[in-house]
DNA sequence: CATGAATGAGAGTTCATTCAT
DNA sequence: AATGAATGAACTCTCATTCAT
C-alpha cells in the first residue's frame, strides 16, 4: 500500500493510483477490485481516481498498459545483449520469469485477462501482447532459418513459456500449503525458486527444438 | 441459457443452476457473476439458488466441484486403455485437450482459480486439483523408473501441459481477432484445432522427456 | 428447542411449534424471529406453522395467548389460598416473581408488547392483561374498603410490581456482565435471587400502602 | 417525519437521519425498522445512511447514544440546584418523568432494549446506563447516610421508578383505547397526567424510605 | 397431516459514478 | 487539483407465504 507524501502532485497522484490499482486488480481482479478501497490504499480522494481515469474500465486500461510496457521494455533492453537465437530465447525466458517473480502481479493479472480472452480490454492487450509474441516469434524463425529450431510453431511454444511460467509463479502459496498438508508423495517444488524453474525449462525446450523431425 | 422444462423437479432445478453458473463463472469471474442474472437465466426465482446452495460461495463450490469431477472421471477413464506410461502421457494430454476444447468453461475456471492461488475456494481445488496431479505426476515417474522418461519435474511439466492448453483455448477469439486484424506477420495458430496442437504438443513433450540430460 | 416425538399428531405440533415460538419471540422480538428457525427447531416443515396458524401475528398471539393465560392461572389459582387482602396482594406478587424466573419468556414478552402500546396484537393483550389487572385491583379495593390499604391507585401500583419484577428478570444477564467488569462501587444485585427480590418489593409495599395518607 | 431543508449539509444530513430513525426503532424496534423506510422519511439516498453510519447497527448505537446522553444530561442538570438527597430524589423522578413524557420514544426504547438484556448494542449501554443509575445509587446512599432514607436497596428502587414511569408511558394509548371501551369497572388512569403518576410515585417513595425496618 | 419446491417482495449493503464547492 | 456529499442501480441474501403432491 503506497501512500502519497506530495499533495497537490497530479503526477504524484496518478502514479499511486496505478501502482495500487495493479495490486488491487490483480488480487482480487476486475470486478472484484472497488474504488472505495483504492482510493482509501491511496490515501486520496474517490472522486480524484475518476478526475484522473475517467471510469473504472479506463483505469484497469492503464493499468494493464503499464505493466505490459514495462515487461515489455525489460525484455527488449535485455534482449539486445545477444546476437544468435538461441541465447536470446534462453535470455526471454530467464528474464520474463525473473520480472514475474518480481512482480508477481503480472501473472495474475495475464492469466487473468486471457483467462476472459480479454473481455474487458481487448485493444490494449491486443496491441501489447502482440508486439511481446513478435519478438519471441520473431526469435524463433531467425533461428529456424538458421537451422537452429526445428519444427517451430511460435504461439503454442509461446503459451507453453508463459503458461509455465505464469502458473508456477500464481499458485507458489497454493503449493506451499499443500507441500505442509501433503502426504509427502507428491512434490509440489514448493521449495523451487523460479531462477531453477527458468533453467529446467530452458533446457527442456532447448531439447524440444534442437531435434530433427521424425 | 438452458431453461428448465420441468418444474417441482429438485435434481431438475440443482442441474439447471449449476450448468447455467458455470457458463456464468466462466464468463464472468467470481465477483462479476451475478445471481439476479443467474436465476433470469435459469428461468426459476433467485431465492432458489440460495435454497439450493445457500450462497455465492457454496454454489461456486458446487460448480468447480462438479467440473472438477468432470474431467478427473474422463481422464481416469482413458488412462485404464493403456499399458506402458507413454501411452498413458498422450492419451492424458489428448482428453484434456479435447475435453477442454468441448467444455471451454474447463480451462476459463481453472486459470481464474489458479491465478488467484485458490482465493475462494482453496480446498475443493485442493482436494480435486491434486488427484489430476497425482495422476499425472505417477504416469511420469512410472516412465522414469522404466527408463523411457529422463530428468522429471512432475509440477512443471504439469503447468506446461494445462498452461499451453487451456491457454489456446481460452485465447481462441483472440487470436481468431488477431488473424483478421493482423498484418499477416505473425501467426496465431487461429485456424488450428485443439487436437493439433495437443500432437504438437505430444511430440514436442516426447522429445523433451527421451532424451539423455546433458 | 423441544424437537417433537411424534409424527402425524396434530395437538403434539401445535404445542411444538407454539413452545418454540415463545422462546423465539422473546429473545428475538415479533419482527426478529423467523419462520424458518422455528421449523428447524421445532423439526417440522415450515408449511405446518401456516397449516397450524394460518400466519405469523396468527402464531403471534396464540402465544400471547397462552403465555397471558399460564400466569393469570397460576396467579388465580394461587389467589383462592388467601382470605385477605394483605395475603392476596402479598400472594400475588409473590407468585408473579416465582413464575416470571421460571418462565423468563414473560417478561421479555410482555415488556416488548407494552412497549410498543400492543402495536402486533392489541386485542389479545386488552382482554389477558385486563383480566389480570383486574384481579390485583380487586385485592387493592376490597383492601381499601377494609381499611387496610391508603391512598390506592392500581394502575400505577400495577406496573410497579409488574415493572420492577420484570425489569429485574429481564436484566438479570446484563447485571450480572456489569459485576463482573464494575469497580465494585455500585451494587446492580446481580446475586439477588427473584424471592428476596419479591420481598423486599413486597415488605416496600406495603409500608406505602399502610401509611396513613399526609 | 422531518424532512431534510439543507442538502451538502452533512451535519443537517446526519441529524435528520438520527432524528427519523429515533422515531422508527422507538415504534418498530431493531429488527423491524427499514433502512429504505428511513431513507424515505429522511428524503435522502439510502445509501447515505451507511456513508455516515456505516450500518444498522452502527446507526442503532448513535440513536441510543443521543438519547441516553440527552436524558442524562438533563437529569444531572437539574440535579444541580439540590441539595439535600429527598429533594434530590424529588426531583429526579419529576426530570425523568417529565423528560420520558415529551420524549415518549426514550421508554419505549428502553424497554425494547432492556427486554432483550442489550442484545443489540450492549456497551453502549452498559456504560450509559450505568452513569444514571451511580447517580440515583448515589442520591439514595446519601440520604441511608444521613438517617433520611431506611433500607436500601439501589437497584430495586431504581427499576420501580423506571419501570413505572416507562411502563405509564408506552401504554398510554393502550390505557385510553380501553377507557373507551370498557365498562367502567377498572380505573386506567387514562386521563392522568404524567406531573400526577410522578407525585403520586413520588409521595409512594418516600413512605417506603422513611420508615423505620421492622 | 406433512413435505419440499417455489415465489415476490424486501431486507441490508456496496457499487461506480457525479455534483457542488 | 482536490474534497465530501449525494445518487441510483445493483448486489447478496432472507423473509413470510403458497402451491403441488
Amino acid at each position: 500500500m503506497t501512500k502519497r507524501t506530495h499533495k497537490r502532485d497530479a503526477e504524484a497522484s496518478r502514479r499511486t493510483i496505478v501502482r495500487n490499482a495493479i495490486t488491487l486488480f490483480s488480487q482480487k481482479g476486475y470486478a472484484g477490485a472497488s474504488m472505495d478501497e483504492l482510493a482509501k490504499m491511496s490515501d486520496l480522494n474517490k472522486a480524484m481516481i475518476f478526475y484522473y481515469f475517467k471510469n473504472k474500465k479506463g483505469l484497469y486500461e492503464a493499468v494493464m498498459h503499464e505493466i505490459l510496457q514495462e515487461i515489455y521494455q525489460t525484455i527488449t533492453e535485455e534482449n539486445k545483449l545477444h546476437d544468435n537465437p538461441l541465447d536470446e530465447l534462453e535470455g526471454f525466458i530467464q528474464t520474463y520469469a525473473s520480472f514475474a517473480c518480481s512482480h508477481p502481479y503480472l501473472p495474475a493479472l495475464l492469466l487473468k485477462e486471457l483467462s476472459d480472452s480479454g473481455a474487458v480490454i481487448p485493444e490494449v492487450l491486443f496491441a501489447s501482447m502482440r508486439k511481446l509474441f513478435a519478438l519471441f516469434s520473431d526469435i524463433l524463425r531467425r533461428g529456424e532459418e538458421r537451422g537452429i529450431f526445428k519444427d517451430v510453431i511460435p504461439m503454442i511454444l509461446y503459451f507453453m513459456v508463459l503458461g509455465t511460467l505464469n502458473l508456477m509463479v500464481t499458485t507458489k502459496p497454493l503449493r506451499v500449503k499443500a507441500a505442509q498438508l501433503d502426504d509427502i508423495e507428491v512434490d509440489t517444488c514448493a521449495e523451487c525458486d523460479i531462477d531453477e524453474i527458468a533453467d529446467y525449462l530452458i533446457h527442456k525446450i532447448k531439447l524440444m527444438l534442437q531435434q530433427e523431425e521424425r
